[in-house]
DNA sequence: GCAAAAACACTAATATCATTAGTATTTTAT
DNA sequence: ATAAAATACTAATGATATTAGTGTTTTTGC
């Protein structure tokens, strides 16, 4: 009956995704779990820092989510299947994404590590795509770039026309990769 | 000697400028202006619509300037300056552009409005390309996602090495003009 | 110039949260 | 069974946004 760590960072992250970060508070995290603010306090350490933690179990679920998606597939379309895993996440969860923005700006060495699990995945794909070493880094700022800034930008249409959002993306990446293919290839 | 509206707009975005949008608060506005925090009122309606304010005085200035960067240009090499003003404004003006981004979230029809006169522009460069007009769209939505995310997730580095992110820019730009022209040139 | 109106600043008070301190109770571990 | 740890509580503090009400300065209309 009594309130765990994951029962706190679980309920932040449903209100996060129902009523967006702004309306995330302790208060109301509170008032969810039938305890009082003070209370909160034997879980973490602050707003802050349960933000955070939010931000990290989201950021591990759409990595895992994202290594799933990558299985079986190589190449362009293990990249393609990997970023329509990222929108769909996303699309999901648009208020876990809002607080691994949040977290990208107020990190810790912690956020960075799991970040760069993300990009570990991603270099590993463009490797299947036979891209040399040297261009590696070049390449993934480009990718990590555009599914960041297409699915932020996208994200309120996505809510309403999922399918059609996710083809979009899916059409971008070729596009970008036709470019990518046209400089870098061997 | 009286402070004015526009004396507000501009403490707060020289102070999320210089301490990041969190750090913005009308009690710091207040103090920098030697003033009491509630005689803000008489200038603002709250502290919503004073980072409202600050972002779409920052995203005019922003459409202002990538406009100037577009004369003279046509085409990739358009497409191209307008990236780099776009992504010269962010490292300027870093709090400012965390302001526009809480806006996308939390605007107005007026942030809509201002919103798509930057879409205006890209549209007419989009077109000076050759491009069919049934691809705008397509075209738009990428271009628009990688300059919002790349230029994101490069701004830590960027304010280091502003040369360096701003060339590596152009190239990623060029990356993706080259898989535009490959799908859609007639 | 002068009276009225508007703009602008102030103090005082209220509301909402986050956070800390200190205490009691329940669960866990030895 | 008892000591320790975990968890909950109440009460208090501090920071900030916001409102109400008031006085003063500046601007406007004549």
């Amino acid at each position: 009956m009594r309130v765990t760590k994951a029962d706190v960072i679980q309920t932040a992250s449903d209100m996060a995704d129902k009523n967006g970060l702004s309306n995330v508070s302790l208060k109301a995290v509170a008032e969810s779990l039938h305890i009082r603010t003070p209370s909160l306090y034997n879980h973490i350490d602050s707003l802050e820092s349960l933000l955070r933690e939010v931000a990290h179990k989201g950021m591990k679920a759409m990595n895992e989510r994202m290594v799933q998606a990558a299985i079986g597939k190589i190449g362009d379309t293990a990249i393609k299947g990997v970023g329509i895993e990222y929108l769909s996440y996303m699309i999901e969860h648009p208020g876990i994404y809002e607080t691994i923005q949040w977290a990208t700006w107020h990190g810790t060495e912690q956020t960075g590590e799991i970040f760069r699990n993300y990009l570990s995945l991603l270099k590993t794909l463009i490797l299947s795509c036979d891209f040399k070493q040297t261009d590696i880094d070049e390449i993934l700022n480009l990718l990590t770039g555009v599914l960041h800034g297409y699915t932020t930008l996208q994200l309120r249409y996505a809510f309403h026309k999922p399918e059609e959002v996710k083809a979009a993306l899916a059409d971008a990446l070729d596009t970008v990769l036709l470019g990518l293919h046209q400089k870098y290839d061997q």
